[in-house]
DNA sequence: CCCTGATTCGC
DNA sequence: GCGAATCAGG
């Protein structure tokens, strides 16, 4: 495969809305994401750093992309106010790519009041819980969303929390997708991992 | 261990 | 110019 115009197009396109180096490559086919970085680098649009939010795709007002008209316009620029002044934004983006961002409506947390609702199972009782009541919210929220995936479908990168009674009809595994590495997902890691606390060496 | 982009360097 | 290998950060 070579980088023929129509692919470089589409990679400038994708890679100007914040797409990975990989989803890129996976699109594009016949090239693998350091292709495509290269590439990048070599067209020199390279730009956001490792770990740089990839969900960056968010609204991008910057009309950037100009191709070049065969009929040059010059544009006066309004260099009356040398103030680094972004000129017009009030006029909200006429493309709307993206429906709406979602506003992320935080339901407040109330005061921590009773930590440890003792009506979870909570299966790995972490001895002493000093558990943030958030950790905890968090959890009981996830489990409402959970996959709900047996035995069998545990895989490695599913959370193997387990929900309910083993004895119970009611038992199942979270199943969302892991944290990185370990066992469980996001929610789970951080009830799970307890920076042991009431656990001293007992005499040994 | 997964992912991301950045860089290098033989081709 | 190309991109696999490698590097470096999350």
């Amino acid at each position: 495969m070579s980088w023929t115009d129509e692919r470089v197009e589409t990679l400038k396109k994708m890679w100007g809305e914040g797409q990975s180096a990989s989803q890129i490559a996976k699109e594009l086919g016949g090239v693998t994401r350091n292709a495509v970085i290269g590439k990048v680098h070599r067209l020199g649009l390279s730009n956001r750093t490792a770990g740089a939010p990839a969900a960056a795709a968010a609204a991008k007002p910057e009309p950037k992309a100009k191709p070049a008209a065969p009929k040059a316009e010059a544009k006066p620029k309004p260099a009356t106010k040398p103030t680094a002044e972004p000129e017009a934004e009030a006029a909200p983006a006429p493309e709307a790519e993206e429906p709406a961002a979602a506003p992320a409506p935080k339901p407040n947390l109330p005061a921590r009041k009773q930590i440890i609702p003792a009506g979870q199972p909570l299966p790995p009782q972490p001895s002493a819980n000093e558990i943030s009541p958030e950790a905890l919210a968090k959890v009981s929220e996830v489990e409402k969303k959970a996959k709900k995936i047996g035995l069998m479908e545990l895989t490695e990168r599913t959370c193997k929390w387990p929900v309910g009674d083993p004895a119970t009809d009611d038992f199942w595994f979270c199943g969302l997708p892991v944290q990185q590495g370990k066992p469980y997902c996001e929610a789970h890691v951080g009830v799970a991992f307890q920076p042991m606390s009431a656990r001293r060496d007992r005499r040994r």
